[in-house]
DNA sequence: GGTTTCATGAGATTGGGTCTCAACGTAGGG
DNA sequence: CCCTACGTTGAGACCCAATCTCATGAAACC
């Protein structure tokens, strides 16, 4: 599934591997849908019941600096996390079933570069995350 | 500077006009950066000591809803406001100096097009925020 | 194995945001 | 112009995601 495996990734910039940083992210690796650290520490805790909280909002934290996962922001000022592969991409979230798919680079670059262009503005980070509806939840309605 | 009077444009939606919300509404208006609501409490204030935080809370959501302003999330779990007109239109907010440059739906829908086609994804609110740094700060480099 | 140093976990703390409810003020009707 | 109905306000209590604290634990490196 995932090309690298797990434990090489956490690993970077000179930090621990430790067993609740793999646990926290096969926990993300697995979900299919973008989840938020609450969601993540409830699930986690049925199997290992003394990992803390902080642990992992911390573990997330290293997860997106390392750029293994992505995180933006549910209704209600709460974040939800991805996990993602290391190149750079957008999403295209569902607001309805919480599914993530993702929306590559190439497509997004002609706008960065006309804004770049037009605007004399450097984009740092352009989140583009897009929120609606995806294909399936579409034909529900 | 703006082309309808703001108190005309709060009064939508049967919405009462409070000589509060006018208070705040002048006050975001009068920003030329995005604004956090504490922020705006805090600069209101100092005018007027009596106006509430839960007031400046419910006028900027009102604001939001009826397309007086828009809101995005700062680092940190913030939001941050602008006053913006009726019509639709995208951001580039500056990491440095908090400035907010505006960028048309123009220049974005025939992103928004390809994504609608090539994943049969129906976006719904495309908050397309972009951060970086503006003209100005970039010079200053 | 010993040592260093970073990570963990339990709980306390922070702080943005929301809720509550009595008092108020706006809008609309008579 | 007054009266009534009802949305709005303000002060503070409250909520809860996220962060901090610090003693304990465990990687990593020799």
């Amino acid at each position: 599934m995932t090309a690298t495996r797990i434990p090489d990734r956490l690993t970077s910039q000179g930090r621990r591997l430790t067993r609740q940083r793999v646990i926290v992210a096969e926990a993300l690796a697995s979900a299919k849908r973008a989840q938020s650290a609450q969601e993540l520490y409830e699930r986690i805790q049925s199997s290992h019941p003394t990992l803390g909280r902080a642990t992992v909002y911390r573990a997330l934290e290293a997860q997106v600096q390392d750029g293994m996962a992505s995180r933006f922001e549910r209704e209600g000022h709460v974040s939800a996390y991805i996990a993602c592969d290391a190149e750079h991409h957008h999403h295209l979230v569902c607001t309805k079933c919480q599914r993530v798919e993702d929306l590559g680079e190439a497509a997004v670059a002609p706008l960065l570069a006309s804004v770049g262009r037009r605007h004399e503005f450097q984009v740092d980070h352009a989140a583009l995350d897009f929120y609606g509806l995806c294909r399936r939840c579409r034909r529900k309605r």
